[in-house]
DNA sequence: CTGAACCTATAGATAAAAGCTATCATTCGC
DNA sequence: GCGAATGATAGCTTTTATCTATAGGTTCAG
């Protein structure tokens, strides 16, 4: 059995005519003769009554026929599939992130330009972001430099200045910059140690020769703008992290420069690949 | 897309690798590189990942992969199918006879011989047999050799004779033969005109010169039977559709060469088919 | 860190088969 | 019956699927 012989069989059981169907097909009619006629000999089956200028389908071919109906759609379906794959029309993005707010340009633009295609987020730590990336369970990764890895490829760079979090009953809240001397002894609440943005903080601090009074140590993002709207202490975010909370005062910070890089990266092998070379397009745009 | 190109797919994915497809193929391993490239090249869709000595799938070969499960599931299903159609294993013979007597050798034959094929008998009257097998609807036929046409081929012919029936109270009954000139004015039931019993029996008679008194016209064998054990009068049916009723009995007739000859065919066209010719090899040996 | 083992990619040659043209044979509407 | 339409057959051509030989990498043991 061959996938010519079926496909003849095919097309002359649909057209019900070998020549009709070496019409549709844009083959002979000869081939279609040749190969419903092979397919027939090699298994010693009847598929055809050839019944003068006609030909019927006999059971055997009715029963075959109704294999070939099902095993055509999946080779449509195949066929399909590639096509708008290879087009992007459809098809799925999956980005890893350690935060939701840097990939959002991304997703945006990927949005507007490749509407068909489905992106999927994932958001975890830095760790989280690189294992994603590394193990083909994403696309994109969304990290600081400091979870960088030499396999990957730096798309787009995005720098993002940390700001100060208070309560909006704080007495500095309205001040638009605070210098990082003032934070001396100040009630802190950071994250994590992993995190990059408390690293970031504390290296800042520490150039700057001010010891902070860190009150509160807290795994979320989410948890430390909680704890700062209740009065806790004072908090460090990236600035688009910062949200539109109204019991929040933000303020900037000088005399440091207190900046995080936020990388857009894949995987290095993959970088000239084709849904790569389509999408880092995009990336790329979102950083000039 | 290309048919040995999903092949080529289907087999490095399912094995995990090209060496291994290609030895589960039987093919060489450049085979499947060249094919599986071809198909990545003409969507500018990646399908594996080469991860150095290992390849993994792309979440586009995952789909790909789960489409290709299904089309090959279904080349297996058409492949098993002709095949055990071609040796009979399995399929269906359709047999088209004017009375379900004359074709029990048959079918307990191809049951014994061929027990995974399934049988069908549809029972008509001659007309409907004829239509039957020219129309594709039955591979065999039984039909009395009145009823022959010359676009059927003779398989083989069985002869039987035809008996008188009577019931079991009547004067005749326990004799083993009656001659034709006792008939004479003797009340008999008779099947419809178009039966080739009473057209075999009407000749008889009328060769003898005996004029029967026919009282009772019916279109069934089975109302015969119940109007001659009902006592109406005496009836002829052939000797294997005499049955065991014990309210009749039976009588050779003599003096006339009353037999009847029921004859298998199948359309002179297909008479030499695959499935034909193994089946009429079964239907020759039944009238030796 | 180095080499052996293993795997995939590439190039050029070969053989299989799929397809075409031309022609014949048969059927069926007119 | 005649002619248009359809399927079958034969011989030739082109495509393509596959092979052998070889090169380029990666992994893992010692």
């Amino acid at each position: 059995m061959n996938h010519a012989q079926l496909k003849a069989f095919h097309a002359v059981a649909r057209e019900g005519g070998f020549t009709a169907a070496a019409r549709a097909q844009g083959v002979s009619q000869p081939t279609l003769t040749v190969q419903v006629r092979a397919l027939e000999d090699s298994y010693k089956v009847e598929l055809f009554h050839r019944r003068g200028r006609r030909v019927v389908l006999t059971r055997a071919g009715e029963e075959l026929f109704s294999i070939t109906r099902r095993l055509f759609q999946l080779e449509r379906e195949a066929e399909e599939f590639l096509r708008a794959e290879g087009k992007l029309l459809r098809g799925q993005v999956r980005i890893a992130a350690d935060g939701p707010f840097h990939a959002l340009p991304l997703i945006r633009a990927i949005r507007r330009e490749l509407p068909g295609l489905e992106v999927v987020v994932s958001v975890g730590n830095s760790a989280a972001v690189v294992r994603a990336v590394l193990n083909y369970e994403a696309e994109f990764g969304f990290l600081s430099e400091y979870a960088m890895d030499n396999r990957f490829a730096v798309l787009a760079a995005a720098h993002h200045r940390i700001v100060l979090m208070m309560p909006s009953g704080h007495p500095w809240a309205g001040r638009s910059s605070v210098d990082i001397n003032e934070l001396g002894g100040q009630p802190m609440i950071l994250r994590e140690k992993g995190s990059s943005t408390r690293r970031n903080f504390e290296s800042a601090l520490k150039e700057a020769g001010v010891t902070a009074n860190i009150v509160l140590e807290i795994g979320s993002r989410e948890a430390v703008r909680e704890a700062v709207a209740g009065g806790l202490g004072l908090g460090v975010v990236q600035e688009p992290e910062l949200g539109e909370d109204a019991r929040i005062a933000a303020a900037a910070i000088e005399g440091a420069a207190l900046q995080a890089t936020e990388l857009t990266v894949c995987l290095e092998e993959r970088r000239h690949s084709p849904l790569m070379r389509r999408l880092t397009q995009l990336a790329g745009t979102l950083s000039g």
